[in-house]
DNA sequence: ATCTCCATATCGTTG
DNA sequence: CAACGATGTGGAGAT
């Protein structure tokens, strides 16, 4: 994994590392004093100072500063970024199309560049997300509600996509949805959407919904009422209910 | 704006520059080989590849990887942050509480690692968002509607904070949800809420719900229809209505 | 600390 | 390409 770094390099060292660091479909790091103009979507102006900026071959630019998780600008994913010398100062620009914005950082001064040829090709391995959770109740239909059917994931209904389809014991039709995590109003407003557009398909038989997460908000425990909705409480995780082997051994006698 | 940066050190000498790092609350990169670890509201496993990590003297980390805008893997701020070296390698810490997170990057190799001294203080200025939408409304209420009273904004209700609260041209109330981009179904609903709040305070009186957005999608158009509510196409930013100047001179004529 | 909602949200998937 | 919904959403503001 060979790396090209200059140290407080002249803009003209730095913009031939820039140059032909594209040219090589590499990523480059670029620190230094710069101020950022933003446009499109929005638009956005941030005066000078030191920042960290990150030039990957697939067309994205970040700005980060020394605090936040967050960029405090950045170009998505298929932009075209290219570099110019004008005025004693490095131009970055970066262009998206469709839709149209450009981001431009004028540096002032440039203390490190970076050309680093990048290379990976893993997947992330991710546990606990919304499709755990709807493994878990698939593989054991009861732990949402003793007798539930599940007959579909992802049905289509007028309002969109249920999250899983099915009846209970009596043959009523359910609507469920998932959450990973804790949910306010939002989740319950999602739920009877579905809901109400099952029932005008069939006026004749009422529906259930059910909200199945962590826990809800107050509010939403209110509307969930209000709307006449349901909630199972349930974690994408497996909760561990396996008994410590050998533990009551007083108790056997 | 100093910076201290070596290529290819031995993980001992990586090591030693990322403690000093941590000591001068400085941010700091490193390149490298590794493989990566998550554990908190999810957990995750990244396999061996080559990464860029920021080390944010905020506490935030960051896994960057050749593609994508967002981080591979991530530590919000506030997180603590440790370094050690174990079995010929170079092991990266960070743990958060509240909820406890762990994140644990073991690097193979480090290719390249720096300190950062960063000075930034500026401010960002962000033009073209929904509180500039609200402004333009406020500024000439004759825009959503002729007639149309603001009266409060961000008014509480049962259901939550109303963007503006206000009455048309015959008293009847009005609550307007701002979108700064076409909104689709949820939109619709978090207006609806609101109105159905208001109307459970004063049953006797009907209440109007104006959704303003640049645009909607097709099924929050029907959605807008059924709940009976309106819609106003506006942008966030001022359309240019001005005249070029000395343009017609032949019609002056 | 929790709750609520905005965001240049980003991202994957599907039609 | 638009649309729809998940996200370890992040972040701000209010309570």
């Amino acid at each position: 994994m060979p790396v090209s770094t200059l140290t407080d390099p002249t803009l003209k060292d730095a913009h031939y590392l820039v140059d032909t660091g594209f040219e090589h479909g590499e990523m480059l790091t670029i620190v230094g004093k710069c101020e950022v103009d933003y446009d499109g979507r929005a638009s956005s102006h941030l005066a000078p100072g030191e920042r960290l900026v990150i030039l990957k071959p697939d067309g994205t630019l970040l700005v980060h500063r020394n605090k936040q998780r967050k960029p405090v600008n950045w170009q998505p994913p298929g932009s075209t970024h290219s570099a110019r010398l004008d005025d004693n100062r490095l131009i970055v620009e970066s262009v998206r199309s469709s839709p149209h914005e450009e981001l431009e950082i004028t540096f002032q001064t440039v203390v490190q560049v970076s050309r680093l040829e990048v290379d990976d090709v893993s997947d992330l391995e991710l546990e606990g997300s919304e499709e755990d959770l709807r493994q878990r109740i698939l593989a054991d239909p009861d732990i949402l509600e003793t007798g539930f059917n599940a007959m579909a994931t992802e049905r289509e209904t007028s309002a969109g996509p249920i999250d899983i389809y099915g009846q209970d014991a009596d043959g009523t039709p359910i609507a469920v949805e998932l959450k990973r995590r804790r949910v306010g109003p939002d989740a319950v407003s999602q739920l009877n959407r579905y809901v109400e557009a099952l029932e005008r398909n069939r006026p004749s038989k009422s529906v259930r919904g059910i909200l199945v997460a962590p826990s809800v908000t107050e509010r939403a425990k209110q509307l969930l009422t209000s709307e006449g909705l349901e909630f199972v409480s349930l974690t994408p995780e497996q909760e561990d209910i396996s008994q410590p082997i050998g533990f009551s051994e007083d108790a056997d006698k």
